[in-house]
DNA sequence: ATGTGCGATGTTATAATATAACTAATTCAG
DNA sequence: CTGAATTAGTTATATTATAACATCGCACAT
């Protein structure tokens, strides 16, 4: 990996820590472009490749988005929640339903080797005891 | 719902029923249009829309691509696993899974409403104890 | 039976997401 | 240095999805 690509993924992880709203690719890249003005399409998904790579994003498959990981450490057993309402990622850690998940597979022969779980519903600020804004 | 519609929706049931892997949206448009020609996407699109809602066909997030629903009566608590070596996709019905799930959201104020649970991995028939073909 | 209103469908165009394929720059081993 | 290999830049295009509007067809009131 040269300097321009870790440059390019520690200015996204900055941009997605700083928002924990998901952000598209394309989103991010017009982001990108405000500093280095001539940055195409390649560049944000080959950084976005690498984050991912090593946990340090997340990908949002139902919203084609991506977050921060909110966890160095637990990022293969996090459940992401969305609210429908404010948009907000919520990463939760979950790792028995995975082992229960894993073992239930394993009984029909499948072996997990990545698992995405992600579930749309309504955050605790947006939720029905919560005055409307 | 027109006759037309109802009858797009029977053919792209047909088709995925007969598969078992999944189909992306074109290339159902694909092989749709071997018998009616001259179809655009939002055919497809809004036929695809009218199966998901009655839970007749899941949508696979990761991939982009639609399979049939293996069993009409548990489509809201379906596992889809993934294998990677052949494709196939297969329902696993894990509602306990998606109870746990639920109260482990409900602790932190979070109401689920849409589960999606999807699983890479290696299916019985490609795993490490079958000959490789 | 006729008009009319509304939902479904057809059609065109385009938006949004993602990657292939190639070129140029960098790096680093020898 | 030199050349092989990796990384980054660039261009073009593939793939997925929907907006926007035109048209059709049918229920139903008159």
């Amino acid at each position: 990996m040269g300097k321009r690509g870790k440059q390019m993924q520690r200015e996204i992880l900055t941009i997605l820590r700083d928002s924990k709203s998901p952000y598209s690719a394309y989103t991010l890249l017009e982001r990108l472009q405000e500093i280095y003005p001539k940055i195409a399409p390649p560049t944000v998904y080959r950084a976005l490749a690498a984050l991912g790579e090593r946990g340090q994003i997340h990908r949002l498959e139902s919203l084609n988005a991506f977050v921060a990981c909110q966890s160095e450490a637990h990022h293969q057993t996090s459940v992401l929640s969305i609210c429908e309402d404010c948009g907000f990622v919520e990463e939760n850690f979950e790792p028995d339903i995975f082992s229960r998940l894993n073992a239930a597979l394993r009984k029909s022969g499948f072996s997990a080797q990545r698992h995405i779980i992600e579930v749309n519903g309504i955050c605790a600020s947006c939720g029905p005891s919560q005055a409307k804004v």
